[in-house]
DNA sequence: CATAACTCCTTGAGTGCTCAAGTATCTGCT
DNA sequence: AGCAGATACTTGAGCACTCAAGGAGTTATG
């Protein structure tokens, strides 16, 4: 096995057992998943605080359908909002409420903790995660679904 | 959002166009899916081709039901055979067969090209891939579910 | 040497995604 | 105007995983 490979496999490991940390804090402080973060950190990133479906899809690298689904709970427990264009009446943009921008900054610390707590090592060891982002940055086709 | 948090993003997002890439390539070569592979990976490199159940879960970050399920397909097209254990019956070894072997052989230099190929851009960089390797080695807590 | 506690594995129910198909709406061409 | 094709979204069926519960076997303990 080449050591392209063998990286792959160790980068897509170290995400599974990632993920997992994320899952487990969020969920027992907020009740959200770390998918669920991902969506309210990309609304919270747009203008707005608002998106529509189809660019969410695109900006997770979701299909539509994932997202119709993925946002149900969201706006059951009233941190999304549904809002009709007026202009256009297919689209219906994803909205963070007021509630959703304060659990998610409340979610983000949360985050943001584990994640400092996961490279500490890393930070010790005087690497730059600079390197890590300029890798990333490579990788190809790192766009939405086909 | 601080850079921990930032990374861990991008690292989320590379992980899953990745696999999605990985997927394309084997699945229409081979048949088989990335996780198929990472299972006849784990296999392949364990003494004698076969591990228990309980370990192959442990080793892929995998529950056991897990494992049990994802085994199917692969006993069903014959790249793998369950092998009782004659000094405790509990355990029921996952082995590799000949063809399993030789399949394994073909799919490996497959997703080689398409690793290769995903950090092409990087080595052209001048980038080393042991970089990577080293950060990824920090990483705490990469073991198996709780 | 019986029985309690543990281990290995499977199964049922549930979750979160996918693709394919369907509905509703918009845009462009004539 | 009116129709063809593109676009936005939802829905049904299916797949891959999870957790919880259960069956079968093994080990440790009194």
């Amino acid at each position: 096995m080449n050591d392209a490979l063998e990286v792959t496999l160790r980068l897509v490991r170290a995400q599974t057992a990632l993920v997992k940390r994320f899952d487990a804090r969020l969920s027992s402080l907020h009740g959200v998943s770390f998918a669920d973060l991902m969506v309210l950190l990309q609304l919270g990133a747009a203008e707005g605080g608002r998106m529509r479906r189809v660019d969410l899809a695109q900006a997770l690298g979701l299909s539509a359908s994932g997202v119709t689904r993925g946002l149900i709970p969201l706006e059951r427990i009233g941190l999304v909002v549904r809002e009709p264009d007026p202009r256009d009446a297919r689209v219906a943009y994803a909205a963070l409420t007021a509630t959703g921008r304060e659990r998610l900054a409340e979610m983000t610390l949360t985050a943001e903790e584990v994640a400092e707590d996961l490279f500490a090592a890393e930070r010790r060891r005087g690497g730059g995660l600079d390197q890590l982002t300029a890798l990333l940055a490579t990788l190809p086709g790192i766009g939405g679904p086909p």
